[in-house]
DNA sequence: ATAACAATTGAACAATTGTTCAACTGTTAT
DNA sequence: ATAACAGTTGAACAATTGTTCAATTGTTAT
């Protein structure tokens, strides 16, 4: 970021609404975890997963050979989408069986559809 | 993705479940179009834009000053948000200026607070 | 104890992404 | 025409990401 970018005609032009704007805007953290949040169901693999969940719990076995790919890929793709608090694992015996956390995921899912089935 | 994965133990043992989730699950690119929309909310550039375009309709210039970044960065950014119909331009002399394409950005981020702010 | 299987973890790798720089287009004013 | 500024574009680069492989942990049954 240069001074000259910093500073052109333009801003000063615009200088109010920048600033009205600028003293709207959340903090910095919001944006991060907002954008964490958003980043986890912009992948596929992770998007099918939470599909999935969201018709039946399932084990990371099961959801390997839904999604053909290696249970270690699935592994990693639930510690994230633990992390966001997404699912929640319950151990059965060997396996471990998946369930969404709570029903956010799918009301953010019906949003995101509703924009793309407008286009 | 190896044969001996595809039919593990596990699997055989919820066959049913499995296929019923198979046959309510879209199609592929579905979920590449829903992959693809919230990418973009995946990224704190491009989240401060929208916020900020939601606040008021604003220039790439006056953008890059307010986010502190150069205007070309900018500009890629919001090719990438005019690509997915989440903000259109409007020339007025030299300046363009952005706004909201609709308001699915609103209600795409009112879930995702909702969901952050619940930890 | 040991074998068998489900799940997790860390390292390595290729692929994708976001930024900047530099060059370019479009518009306005002199 | 030419200068000045807003915006766009493409190339290059560093950083991040998603996958697989190999090794490890946890649980159950023999």
């Amino acid at each position: 970021m240069t001074e000259a970018e910093n500073f052109s005609d333009c801003t000063v032009l615009h200088e109010d609404t920048v600033k009205a704007v600028q003293a709207q805007m959340p903090d910095e953290p919001q944006f991060y975890d907002l954008a964490d949040l958003y980043k986890v169901f912009g992948d596929t693999t992770r998007i099918k997963i939470l599909w999935a969940l969201d018709i039946h719990e399932m084990c990371v076995c099961d959801l390997a050979v839904l999604l053909n790919v290696t249970k270690s890929a699935i592994s990693h793709q639930l510690r994230i989408l633990r992390q966001e608090n997404l699912v929640k694992p319950r151990r059965e015996g060997k396996e471990v069986f998946y369930s969404l956390a709570d029903d956010h995921v799918r009301s953010i899912f019906e949003k995101g559809l509703e924009h793309i089935n407008e286009l």
